[in-house]
RNA sequence: GUGGUUGUAGCUCAGCAGGUUAGAGCGCUGGUUUGUGGCACCAGAGGUCGCCGGUUCGAAUCCGGUCUUCCACCCCA
C-alpha cells in the first residue's frame, strides 16, 4: 500500500490558528455592525436545488455553478441519446442539487417561502461560504465567504444610506483608511445610453466603459465600435470621460447632460436624496465616489449600485451591491423591492494583510502555562489549573512530564506570556513560582495574588 | 473556458550547458544547562527533486502528458 499525498481541491484553503484568529478580527467586526443596524442572522444550506440556482447568474454564471452528482446509480436516467446530445442533456439527469453562488439568490428563495411568517420591511445578515467554479488567482477563490445584508420590502432610500454607513464603520473599525465606497445608479445608465441614443445597450456600454483606468480612453472607444456602437453615440460619450472630480460636480453636469432622458434624472435624484440624507445623519461624503462607469452585474440591479475599492493594493473590489426591484419575481412573489450588499471576507484579509494592517493583540492566546516536575506536581497542578480558570483565565497545564526546558520552549512557541512552576518547595509553601517570560522575572505567590495581578 | 507561468527538506530558495553520496538559511530534535524559554555554540534527523511516461550508458536537469501554483483575458467577493 502506497501512502497517499494529501491534497486541497483547487481554490481551496486551510485556515490555521493565526488566520482564524485574523479572520474572526474581521468576522466580529462585520457582525458587530449589522446587528447595530438592526439586521437578524440567517443561515441558508450549502446546497440548493439547482432549479433554484441555474438562470440566476446569466450563461457564465450557470457554468460556475458547482453541480452535485446524484445519490445512488446517477446514471440510470441517462440514455444513449442524451450522451450523443452531450453535457447538456446529461447533467439535468445526473445532477439536481448545485453548491451555492452567492447568498442572494437563497435568500430571495426564503423570502417566497416565507412570505407569510416575514414581516417587512425584513432586514437580515447572512455570513456564509459560497462556491464558484471560477479559474483562481489572486483574491480570487474557489470557496469563499460573503457577509451579506440585505433590506427587502421598502423602496426607501434610508436602505442606500445604511449600506454607505455600515461601510464606512466596518473600514474604520478595521482600521482602512485608504478606499473608497464607488456608488452609482442604474437609472443612470439607461438615461445615458438613452442621451448617446444607444437606449437599452447600458450593459454593453458600460462593460467597455469600465475598463477605462486599465486600458485608456483610445482603446475603450476601439472596443465600442467593435461592440458595433455607432461614431456619433462614441463621440457624445467623451463628456463623461473627462468629468470634472467631487460628486457635486459631476451631478450638476450630468442634470444637463441627462435633461431629456426621464429615467436618468430620476438616477440623479435618487442619487442626490442618499448624499443630502447622509448630511442629515451627520456624517459626511469622505469615502463615497460618484462613479458614473461603475457598472457591475447589470442582471438584476435596477437601482443604486455600489462597490468599494481599497486604493494601492492588487485586489478588486472588497464589497460590492445595489438595489433590485424585483429579485424574487422569478419565484412567483412580485413587488418585493430590496437592496442589499456584501463583503468579502476573504479579500478583506488579503487587503489587510498586504497592508500590514492585523493588529498584534488579536491572537486568542493563552494567559498561563503551568508547569511541573512530577506526579505530585500535575497534581497539584490541576488544582491551580481549576483555579486559574475559575478566575476566567485561559490556562494550561502541560500535559507529559517533560523536561522543564521544554515546558518553557512550549510556552515561549506559543508566546504565553506567563509561566507557573510547580516544585516541592512551591508546593511545601502552598504558593506559586511565576515567571514573566517578557522580562524574564520570577516571584513567588499565592493563587490569590497571582489571579489579582493579572486582571 | 482561452493563453502563459510555477513545482527541489516543515518553510524560503540555490543547484539545471545531463555525469560520483542533491545543498544553504530558517525551523525541528538532542546536547552545553538532570528547577527555567528567548541569545550563543556543538551535534543530528529530514528529500522516490509534484506525478506518470519517453529520450539516454546515465535525468532534479532534455521531451510529452497530467495535477498544482501564480498571472493576463473573461467575469467577479
Amino acid at each position: 500500500m502506497s501512502v497517499q499525498k494529501p491534497s486541497l481541491p483547487k481554490g481551496t484553503r486551510d485556515f490555521g490558528p493565526l488566520q482564524m484568529a485574523r479572520r474572526n478580527f474581521i468576522l466580529d467586526t462585520i457582525k458587530d455592525t449589522f446587528k447595530l443596524f438592526g439586521f437578524q442572522q440567517l443561515e441558508t444550506p450549502a446546497m440548493e436545488n439547482l432549479s433554484t440556482l441555474t438562470g440566476k447568474y446569466g450563461d457564465e454564471g450557470d457554468q460556475l455553478l458547482f453541480k452535485i452528482l446524484n445519490s445512488g446509480e446517477f446514471l440510470k436516467n441517462v440514455t444513449q441519446e442524451d450522451l450523443e446530445v452531450g453535457g447538456s442533456a446529461v447533467l439535468p439527469k445526473v445532477s439536481e442539487k448545485g453548491l451555492r453562488y452567492d447568498l442572494t439568490v437563497p435568500f430571495a428563495r426564503y423570502v417566497v417561502m416565507n412570505r407569510n411568517e416575514i414581516s417587512f420591511p425584513f432586514k437580515r445578515f447572512q455570513i456564509q461560504p459560497v462556491w464558484r467554479a471560477d479559474r483562481p488567482q489572486r483574491g480570487r477563490y474557489r470557496e469563499f465567504y460573503q457577509c451579506d445584508a440585505d433590506i427587502v420590502g421598502t423602496d426607501s432610500l434610508l436602505c442606500e444610506l445604511e449600506i454607505i454607513l455600515m461601510i464606512k464603520r466596518v473600514f474604520a473599525n478595521l482600521g482602512l483608511k485608504d478606499y473608497s465606497i464607488k456608488i452609482n445608479n442604474r437609472k443612470i445608465l439607461t438615461g445615458l445610453s438613452e442621451v448617446i441614443g444607444e437606449a437599452g445597450r447600458e450593459g454593453e456600454l458600460c462593460v467597455a466603459i469600465d475598463k477605462l483606468d486599465k486600458i485608456g480612453w483610445q482603446k475603450v472607444q476601439e472596443e465600442l465600435l467593435d461592440r458595433n456602437f455607432t461614431q456619433d453615440a462614441i463621440h457624445r460619450l467623451s463628456p463623461i470621460i473627462d468629468l470634472k472630480e467631487g460628486n457635486q460636480a459631476k451631478l450638476e453636469f450630468l442634470k444637463s447632460y441627462l435633461a431629456d432622458s426621464a429615467i436618468g434624472l430620476q438616477g440623479i435624484g435618487e442619487l442626490e436624496e442618499v448624499l443630502h440624507m447622509l448630511q442629515s445623519y451627520g456624517d459626511n461624503q469622505e469615502f463615497v465616489d460618484f462613479d458614473v462607469v461603475l457598472a457591475r452585474g447589470l442582471s438584476y440591479y435596477t437601482g443604486a449600485i455600489f462597490e468599494v475599492k481599497v486604493h494601492h493594493v492588487s485586489i478588486g473590489s472588497v464589497s460590492g451591491g445595489g438595489r433590485y426591484d424585483n429579485l424574487t419575481g422569478v419565484f412567483g412573489l412580485d413587488g418585493v423591492s430590496g437592496v442589499g450588499f456584501s463583503f468579502g471576507v476573504d479579500r478583506l484579509y488579503d487587503v489587510m494583510d498586504e497592508l500590514g494592517l492585523f493588529p498584534e493583540e488579536n491572537l486568542e492566546r493563552t494567559q498561563v502555562l503551568i508547569t511541573y516536575f512530577d506526579q505530585k506536581g500535575f497534581a497539584y497542578g490541576l488544582k491551580i489549573l481549576n483555579g486559574l480558570r475559575k478566575s476566567g483565565i485561559a490556562a494550561e497545564l502541560y500535559p507529559d512530564q517533560a523536561k522543564i526546558k521544554k515546558q518553557f520552549t512550549y510556552a515561549d512557541k506559543k508566546q504565553i506570556p506567563f509561566v507557573v512552576i510547580l516544585g516541592d518547595n512551591e508546593m511545601e509553601l502552598g504558593k506559586l513560582s511565576v515567571k514573566e517570560l517578557s522580562s524574564g522575572k520570577q516571584e513567588t505567590l499565592s493563587l490569590e495574588e497571582f489571579v489579582m495581578k493579572l486582571k
